[in-house]
DNA sequence: TACCGACTAGACGGTATAGTTAAGTCTGAA
DNA sequence: TTCAGACTTAACTATACCGTCTAGTCGGTA
């Protein structure tokens, strides 16, 4: 019962949270959200704010898990790549994804533990997961990559390029996402393909 | 006078604001950062959310003015594209406007108008004056540029890679991004240099 | 002097807030 | 049946909030 109450209140203040930001939540709200009374809720935590912590910490240990989910065993590099890109992609374009990093951005000012938690969660663990894809398939002679942590930021930003914007400001428009993992795995191999450094710049 | 009062309730509106969000935001804070009376700010705005509605398409007006700025008659395409790029970086690493990014996301989900005042307002125009300057190198031959709005979006992508989402989520980071524009151009001229169809993808 | 428009300080009403507490209900085990 | 623990309802305190309003100040003009 304890853990099923727990659960009720995460999934109230995540709702409440997501929707009106840290200070526009009330906690009446969230109680009312999640089914349970005040009395409960500050039973698990003693304030509003640990129990934002609380949320935002238990999301992006998700969101972390997410990132971190083993990939397939794809030899060919561009599979590879485009898992990793799709990956990404796929991140972008979840709902509760996208409103946990809005609710962060939002809280970062006035609460910079959020914005540094969310940080080690998404960005960080996405950054070092690409940079060693991308390391192993430079060993390998795929790619020509020079300086891995730079290199992964281009990918990841290639890879969120015109999708990241519209969603973190609620802008509704039709994205359309089919081709997108694809156009940025081929402009990551434009960038560094094993055969890059042939041109003249 | 009038106008002086204005700008002071402008002047403290945007810092609460920026400091605080729109929900944490008080009128009574606002008004003592302003150095205003109530009464004042009452008489010029007739709620709070119609005073933040002006702060942000003023801080938005001050943006698009930045963005859209006459570039420098430079000729050389990569002086031009490097100009180009040191504009976005500028911007990611200016206070004020990545402050105002931050509090339009977060008040996003609660008012869609302010994540659309500001997409209008800056990744809107900057992905068309950007898209204008590479079809242009492309018809001068510098650059092979199929479809100009993903290319404008690789480029500023490539720009901010690395940046924004520290800047966002209020990491304190040792941010160096002297070279972060010359490497950001470096990388588009290997995407899109009028060579770049001659390798072997 | 008298007046006027714009400002100020501060209090107000009514509501909402965060957090506490008291009294009672439910469930399951001994 | 009894009992303990977890829960709920509902009221409570004390503060903060938005927006309004009153009483009064100030600088310039006729």
């Amino acid at each position: 019962m304890r853990e099923r109450k727990m659960a009720d209140v995460m999934f109230g203040a995540r709702e409440v949270f997501f929707r009106r930001g840290y200070e526009g939540a009330s906690v009446d709200a969230i109680a009312a959200e999640g089914k349970v009374s005040k009395a409960t809720m500050y039973s698990y935590y003693p304030s509003k704010e640990q129990l934002f912590l609380g949320v935002v910490e238990s999301e992006c240990g998700r969101l972390a898990e997410e990132i971190l989910r083993p990939l397939s065993r794809a030899s060919e590099p561009r599979a590879l790549l485009e898992e990793l890109a799709q990956r990404i992609v796929d991140l972008v374009l979840d709902d509760t994804y996208i409103r946990l990093l809005r609710t962060c951005i939002g809280a970062s000012e006035a609460l910079p533990e959020v914005g540094e938690v969310y940080f080690r969660a998404g960005p960080k663990p996405a950054r070092e997961l690409v940079g060693q894809v991308l390391e192993r398939l430079t060993r390998e002679g795929a790619l020509d990559v020079d300086d891995a942590r730079r290199a992964s930021d281009h990918f990841i930003h290639l890879c969120v390029s015109g999708l990241l914007m519209p969603r973190l400001l609620a802008v509704k428009r039709a994205v359309k996402p089919e081709k997108h993992a694809g156009e940025a795995v081929a402009a990551l191999l434009r960038l560094y393909g094993s055969n890059h450094r042939d041109k003249v710049p």
